[in-house]
DNA sequence: TAGTTTACATACAATCTGTATGTTTTCTCT
DNA sequence: AGAGAAAACATACAGATTGTATGTAAACTA
C-alpha cells in the first residue's frame, strides 16, 4: 500500500476538509476542537498542521470549496436563459436550492463573515455566487450606472437572508415571490 | 465610601459591559479573554462569573444594549414624518447614522449571528431596528399582504449589507440611493 | 542506494474557560 | 445596635485547547 506524495497530501487534505465540514455545520467553529477533527478525519493533529497553517486556514479551505460549489451550480442552471428577467429568477431558484445542502447557510453567512472577517468573506463570495447576480442586474438594468454594484450588494444580502429564512422554516414560495418583486419593480422603476 | 448592593452591581455590571464591548469590538469575541476583560473593567473573573453566567451572557448583554440604541436612534428620528416613504428614507438614514457608531456594525451584523446564533440574533433584530421597517413598510404598501413578512426581511438584510459596505468605505450616497430606488420600484410595482 | 525532503506522529508549553471555595461587604430582622 | 444571612466579590483549581517543537517513517532524487 504505497502512495505518491501527492495522493497522500490530497487524500489527507480531502479528509480533513470532510471531516472539518461536518464538524463544523454542526457545532460552529468555535466548538470544534481540532482533536476532534483530526479523530474523525482518521489522522493526528501533526497531519493537520502539516498541511494548513491553523485552524482557521482550515476553516477557509472548506468554505472556499462551498462557495465554488455554490457557484457552480448556479451558472450551470442559469446560463441556459436567454431573457435577463428569466435568467435572473433561474438563478435566484439554483442559489436556494445550492444553499438547501446540510449547513450551506451556516458555513457561508453565519461563521465565515465571522471567522474570517467581513471582507474576507465578501470577497469569496464576490469572486463566487455574487457574480452571477451582477451579470444578471447589469443586462436587466442597462440604465443602473454607478447604482450596479450598490444594488448588487443589497439584493445579494436579502438573497442571503432570505437563504437563512428559508432553511429556518420560512415559506420559499414567499421568499422567490419577494424577490422577484424587488426584480420587477427595480426594473420598472428605472425604465423612465 | 460604602456603596449599595445595588449601585455596586450596576457599577461592576457596566463596567464589564463597558470594557467587553470595547474589546470585543477591537478584536472580536473568540480572540477576547476573560482575563483581559476583567483587567479593562478593573475587576475579577470572580466578579464576571457573579454577574454573568458565562462570557457569551456578558456578550449578549453587550448586544441587547447596542441594539436598543440603534432602535432609539431611529424612533426619535423617523417618527416625527408623516407620509410613509418619508418616513422609510428618514428611517434609512437615522439607521446608517446609528451604524456608525464605533464596531456596531461589527458587533450586531457580524459576531452576534454567529456567537448567539441567527435566530437569536434576528429576534433581538426584529424587536428593534426591523420593527421600525416593518411599520413603515405595511404603512407604504398596504396591498403587500403575506408578503410583508418577506419583504421587511430581506429590506432589512440589504439595509445591514449597506451599512457594513459603508463602513469599509463604500459611498453612503449611493447606498442610499440604491435603497431609494428599491422602495420606490417597490410601490410602483405594487401599486397595480 | 545514500541523502534529502516530505508527510506525518508525539510531546510540550502557554492559555483559556468554568467551577469550587474562601473572604469581605452589605442587608435584614429583632 | 448587633447577629445571622445573603450578596458581591476574590482566589485557586481542573480540564481542555491551541500552536510549536521535536522525533520518525515514508517517498523522492541524484
Amino acid at each position: 500500500m504505497s502512495r505518491s506524495n501527492r495522493e497522500r497530501t490530497e487524500q489527507t487534505r480531502q479528509a480533513l476538509i470532510d471531516a472539518g465540514r461536518r464538524l463544523f455545520v454542526e457545532k460552529g467553529y468555535a466548538e470544534t476542537a481540532t482533536p476532534e477533527i483530526v479523530a474523525a478525519a482518521g489522522v493526528t493533529r501533526g497531519a493537520l498542521y502539516h498541511h494548513f497553517e491553523d485552524k482557521r486556514a482550515l476553516f477557509r479551505a472548506v468554505i472556499e470549496c462551498e462557495a465554488k460549489a455554490v457557484a457552480a451550480a448556479i451558472e450551470a442552471r442559469s446560463a441556459s436563459y436567454g431573457a435577463p428577467r428569466a435568467m435572473l429568477i433561474a438563478g435566484a431558484s439554483a442559489y436556494f436550492d445550492a444553499m438547501m445542502a446540510q449547513g450551506r447557510t451556516r458555513l457561508l453567512l453565519i461563521e465565515a463573515p465571522a471567522v474570517l472577517g467581513p471582507l474576507a468573506s465578501a470577497a469569496i463570495d464576490a469572486e463566487n455566487a455574487e457574480a452571477s447576480l451582477r451579470a444578471g442586474l447589469a443586462a436587466m438594468l442597462p440604465e443602473a450606472g454607478a447604482m450596479l454594484e450598490p444594488l448588487t450588494s443589497l439584493l445579494s444580502a436579502a438573497f442571503d437572508r432570505a437563504a437563512i429564512a428559508i432553511e429556518a422554516g420560512g415559506e420559499r414560495r414567499h421568499y422567490e415571490q419577494a424577490i422577484a418583486v424587488l426584480f420587477d419593480g427595480l426594473a420598472d422603476h428605472l425604465r423612465r
